[in-house]
RNA sequence: GCCUCUUUAGCUCAGUUGGUUAGAGCGGCGGACUGUUAAUCCGUAGGUCCUUGGUUCGAGCCCAAGAAGAGGCGCCA
């Protein structure tokens, strides 16, 4: 006989069909109760199966066995259940023991455990309700991203992972070599010599894929990628990671306009497919974030409930506003004259954490975009604006996580680029690839970097990025 | 990297002003229970109070250093 998946077995179509018929499970048990009523989940959805026993039918040795996250084979006949919270049960036939689960030192217990602990067992923790919630919705969002830009005729990019170019500009680089760290050969001057490593000169692993798209959105018009990126920051926050993975879409003859509006669909596209297939783990996720916050005082608690706050964000446009509108808005703000925030809000300084939660959460209470940045603050290869001043950048900015995508019109003209270039100290001339795009068929073009771990993390509500990837690197931590 | 907080049973936590034998709930184990839904009931075992040093007649509690973890900030996605 062929094993029936859990996530079909409970659809009303197959069991109405299949009323009285012996079926075979496999999977893993989440309760035993009574000594009759086994609960059981295969991992194909959140939702268990009832499995009802007449110990006086089965050996002792077998029903002892039958602990907390012990596999077992389950042959039985599929009938209406007749105690109420399941529409359907199994009265159980044969049972196996395919994996035995000793409770007395199996670390996972059903009961609520802390996420740091769970952390610690990250072997374990996508067997729990939540964290096998979080995964499932982990893997719709990526399939997600892909039928999107599939959808809008976007060619999916492989970029490269190690680079060789020093001059991305996005932060600390994880080194890539093949040198003995105490034997690496150096210079004359004493330097390491990369031209006798592997590659032949200095490589580090990708902080940004966005160089190389580019070099594909003007050959195809329409590209992203969607990887593995690195960056070597002590970053010590809920929001940050070693390892994440990026999208970066990348579109000729886009301005920072259609860049925000292709922002805006995405996301709420992503959110939407999720809230479409995924129902019982949100609902599921909702209720554990509502049980969590029963007992804090109410200014602790979130203002909306998870699927509350993920209709609210595709059912309502973006806040959009300039950076200088932003600065305006801040400095009238209730809290800037009374003094309350810790740093000051001028023009030509970057917003900090505390503003942008203002504007987010208090001041237009949904997701704003900030767009024209001064350029001192912002990356060599965004567009200068007409005035001089500013930068054809933005910000895509959510409550609670900050921000979700950052992304600009890239600066397609030459001589302009050179000169920011100069401005910023990166010697030029690494990049001759990158200014040979603009030498050679040049387009306006623009794209954007989402964090994919960060919209998980709106999307489940988890409060912690590292709960929202299998095996987090974070600083200090590359356990698994 | 900076600031703050936390560390007590397998897990989640309480532990008063420094005082004699360190507690609870859940989980485990043993038993009861054939319609349970975080099952329930009875019984039972289980401790390097993070580590080191100090103060004290006496330290889980006070002091110092260290370790681990979390939250906030910075860097950003």
């Amino acid at each position: 006989m062929k094993r029936t998946e859990i996530v079909q077995l409970l659809k009303p179509e197959f069991y109405q069909a299949h009323l009285e018929q012996t079926v075979l499970l496999m999977g893993w048990v989440k309760a035993f109760r009574a000594n009759r009523f086994i609960a059981l989940n295969d991992g194909s959805t959140i939702n268990n199966v009832q499995v009802v026993v007449d110990f006086e039918n089965f050996d002792e040795e077998i029903i002892k066995k039958i602990s907390f996250h012990s596999c077992i084979k389950v042959s039985g006949k599929l009938i209406e259940s007749q105690g109420a919270g399941q529409s359907i049960e199994i009265q159980a036939e044969d049972i196996e023991i395919l994996g035995e689960s000793n409770p007395a030192d199996y670390p996972i217990q059903p009961k609520r455990m802390t996420m740091e602990y769970l952390r610690e067992k990250a072997h374990f923790r996508m067997r729990t309700n939540t964290f096998s919630a979080v995964f499932r919705i982990r893997h719709a969002v990526a399939y997600a991203v892909h039928k999107f830009f599939n959808d809008k005729g976007y060619i999916y990019m492989h970029t490269p992972i190690i680079t060789g170019s020093d001059a991305e500009g996005a932060g600390e680089m994880f080194r890539v070599t093949t040198f003995e760290p105490q034997q690496a050969p150096t210079t004359e001057e004493g330097e390491v010599d990369y031209s006798q490593d592997f590659f032949g000169k200095a490589t580090n692993l990708t902080v940004s894929g966005q160089l190389q798209a580019e070099i594909g959105a003007l050959a195809f018009g329409k590209v992203y990628t969607f990887g593995p990126t690195f960056r070597a920051e002590n970053s010590n926050t809920s929001r940050h990671l070693a390892e994440f993975w990026m999208i970066e879409p990348e579109v000729a003859f886009f301005d920072i306009m259609d860049d925000m509006d292709l922002a805006e669909e995405f996301v709420q596209y992503l959110i939407n497919y999720v809230l479409d297939n995924y129902p019982d783990d949100l609902a599921f996720l909702d209720k554990r974030i509502q049980d969590e916050e029963k007992n804090m005082p109410k200014e602790k608690r979130r203002p909306m409930g998870l699927i509350e706050q993920l209709r609210f964000v595709v059912d309502n446009d973006f806040e959009r506003i300039t950076y200088t509108e932003a600065v305006n808005i801040l400095r009238n703000s209730k809290p800037y004259k009374k003094g309350k925030f810790e740093y000051d809000v001028e023009w030509g300084t970057d917003l900090q954490a505390e503003h942008e939660r203002f504007l987010v959460e208090k001041k237009f209470k949904k997701p704003v975009i900030v767009r024209d940045y001064p350029k001192g603050i912002k990356a060599f290869y965004m567009r200068l604006n007409d005035d001089q001043k500013t930068v054809a950048a933005m910000d895509v900015l959510f409550p609670g996580i900050g921000e979700v995508i950052g992304g600009s019109q890239r600066e397609e003209r030459l001589d302009v680029l050179i000169e920011r270039c100069e401005a910023a100290g990166i010697p030029a001339e690494e990049l001759w690839w990158y200014q040979d795009l603009r030498k050679f068929g040049g387009a306006p073009h623009a794209g954007f970097g989402l964090g994919f771990e960060r919209i998980v993390q709106f999307i489940t509500g988890m409060s912690n990025i590292r709960d929202v990837i299998a095996f987090p690197r974070t600083p200090g931590n590359a356990e698994f």
